[in-house]
DNA sequence: TGTATAGGTCTCATTTAGAGACCGTTGCTG
DNA sequence: CAGCAACGGTCTCTAAATGAGACCTATACA
C-alpha cells in the first residue's frame, strides 16, 4: 500500500515511518526476534558461554542461538570473547549499550509479568466466541 | 536443546522459561511482530479506521493489517467497532489495557530514538571487518 | 578405543510473512 | 445508466524465516 508525501489521516511525512529510517522499527526488528530478549535477560545475570545459554533455553536450536548472538554482537549489544582453552570456550556478555537497553525494557517486562493474565483472559474470551 | 528440571548454569526451573508459561515470551511474541507497535503508536493519536491505518503505513499489505489488528483485538489491546454506514466502516481504538501497554513501552521507544545511531555505528563497524 | 565436550556449520522440512487479485455493496460521475 | 472508486476485508501463491538434527575439528578422560 504505497503512499508518498504527507499522510492525510495523520499528517506525518512518510519518511517518519519509512522502514529504513524509523529507529523504532529498526530496533524492534531486532529486539522483537523470538529469542533476543530471552538471551539478553539471561546475560543480565552475568557473562555466559554458548552452551550454557543453550542449556538454559529449553527449545532453542544451535542454529538460532548462533544467529541471535551474532545479530546482537553486530548491533553492539553483546560482546563475544574467545578463550584459548582446549577446546576453546566463548563467552558472551552484555555491553554497556546492552545493559542500557535492558534498563529501558524494564517497564515493558514488568508490564508483561503483571498484565499477562488480563491478556490471557481476553484471549480465552475471544476464542470462546465464534 | 531440551533440558528438564533445574538449569545448572542459572538455577532456574525450566518452567520459568517454558514458552507456554513465560509471560515475557508470550507478550513479546505479539508485541515483537513487525507491525504491532507501529499500529499501536498510530492508535495513540486516537481511534482510526482500517484504511486510514493502511494508508499511514506505507508498506503493509491488507492481509497483514487485518491479521495484526485481529491479534491485537484478541489480546484485548485494541477494540473493533463496526458502524452501519454504507459501505460499513470499522473503527479501531486502543483499549485501556492497550494504553497501559504503550505507557510501559515508553522507555523502550525513547531508547530506540536516542540510541539507534549507536546501534547503526556498531553495525557499520561490524560489517566493515570481515 | 570409544565417548564426551567445546562451539559452531550445513542441509532440508516446516512455518510464517508478504504481494496482489478478487469480492459484494454502495455512491458519485459522466 | 455505465463505469469507476471506496469501504473492509478474504484467498491464493510465492518468498523468506525458523527449526531439527546430522556433521565437524580438536582434546581429554575412561
Amino acid at each position: 500500500m504505497p503512499d508518498t508525501a504527507i499522510d492525510p489521516d495523520f499528517g506525518f511525512t512518510s519518511d517518519e515511518l519509512d522502514p529504513e529510517k524509523c529507529p523504532v522499527r529498526q530496533v524492534l526488528a531486532q529486539v522483537g526476534g523470538k529469542w533476543t530478549v530471552l538471551i539478553l535477560e539471561l546475560l543480565q545475570h552475568g557473562p555466559r558461554r554458548f552452551n550454557a545459554l543453550g542449556r538454559a533455553i529449553p527449545d532453542i536450536s544451535k542454529r538460532m542461538l548462533t544467529q541471535t548472538l551474532r545479530d546482537l554482537e553486530r548491533d553492539g549489544l553483546v560482546s563475544r570473547e574467545v578463550f584459548p582453552t582446549k577446546p576453546p570456550s566463548v563467552q558472551y556478555a552484555l555491553t554497556p549499550l546492552g545493559v542500557d537497553l535492558m534498563k529501558a525494557m524494564g517497564g515493558l517486562l514488568d508490564w508483561a509479568w503483571t498484565n499477562f493474565d488480563k491478556v490471557k483472559t481476553a484471549r480465552d474470551v475471544y476464542d470462546a466466541t465464534p
